[in-house]
DNA sequence: TTCCAGGGTAACG
DNA sequence: CGTTACCATGGA
């Protein structure tokens, strides 16, 4: 973490296969995406830090360094710390991909996605209840409809943060959609099962009942993914998507999922969507990095 | 118009 | 127990 500019910045190195371009690539796909915003090759987010709103923009001035600039006021070093862990986890600058590519070189599938996005990382959702709303809401509806949703829900009972004319947001903390009736949910055009299961996640967040420490103080996924799927709204598919977004387990692997489907389809040039059984034997190589071939598929239908 | 979307639950046989 | 209806709306 290099200062620089009177400490109005600072330069976060990065890892040998990494393409700042090809995450934004991914993080720019929705027009209706309120948590992040991305404009000429740079992306901006609004971060809390104990209680103080830090508004980051992020660009790549050279091959190996991200740069972090803070736009509306500059954080102690504390916080300067906190921003460059959340930062490093966010776009998953701690994994080396090489083993990855390696393994992609002989595999049909992979082969030519590694060409494609090389250096493209796993884009990680660090907050838990965010991950968590964000796969429910995204159960059996196309993404644009997803998407929809998520800013009606940000826009209702997120945080708002107002600078040069351009406004914000902060995703709703727990404790206030615990307050909620799904009642509030349906007016968003939520389904009235999605909004009871979201109002009792943020309720067992809320009482503490589960938080992302717990989960990652069980000894193995199979542990952690049991202790998901005792969450009423969260299946299979669900459990997957966070253990893959959210909780950093690599050989998480939403195997169930359309849009993976869909790809495996494309990628393969098929006339019909791949079965379970053959996505099985697709993915049997794919020990440990599940979850990157996955992202790397899902990138692949941007 | 019909069918499918980055599924999950609860009510059936 | 395995199977099925239902959810709510947008896009193709």
């Amino acid at each position: 973490m290099n200062k620089c500019q009177a400490n109005k910045s600072f330069h976060i190195s990065t890892p040998k296969e990494f393409s700042f371009r090809e995450c934004l690539q991914f993080l720019a796909r929705s027009r209706l995406e309120k948590l992040h915003f991305v404009e000429n090759d740079r992306v901006r987010k609004l971060f809390k830090s104990a209680g103080k709103n830090f508004l980051l923009e992020l660009t790549s001035p050279s091959a190996t360094s991200i740069q972090v600039e803070f736009l509306n006021t500059v954080p102690a070093q504390s916080h300067k710390t906190t921003i460059y862990a959340y930062i490093r986890e966010w776009f998953d600058l701690d994994t080396d991909l090489a083993p990855f590519y390696k393994l992609a070189e002989n595999d049909s599938l992979l082969k030519n996605l590694v060409r494609q996005f090389y250096g493209f990382r796993l884009l990680k959702m660090p907050d838990l209840f965010e991950t968590a709303c964000w796969s429910i809401i995204g159960q059996q509806i196309n993404l644009t409809f997803a998407y929809t949703l998520q800013k009606r829900l940000i826009e209702a009972y997120g945080q708002r943060y107002e600078f040069n004319q351009r406004a914000y947001w902060l995703f709703p903390f727990p404790n206030v959609i615990a307050e909620l009736s799904p009642s509030d949910l349906r007016q968003l055009q939520f389904t009235g099962k999605k909004a009871e299961y979201i109002i009792g996640l943020a309720r067992l967040i809320q009482e503490g009942k589960i938080s992302k420490a717990s989960l990652l103080a069980l000894p193995n996924i199979e542990a952690v993914r049991s202790e998901l799927l005792k969450i009423r709204g969260i299946g299979p598919w669900t459990a997957n998507y966070i253990l893959m977004r959210c909780l950093g387990f690599s050989s998480a692997f939403p195997i169930e999922d359309i849009g993976l489907h869909n790809a495996i389809k494309r990628q393969l040039n098929l006339t019909r969507k791949p079965t379970i059984a053959e996505i099985r034997q697709l993915s049997a190589g794919w020990q440990n990095w599940q979850a990157y071939a996955a992202f790397y598929l899902y990138r692949s239908l941007i």
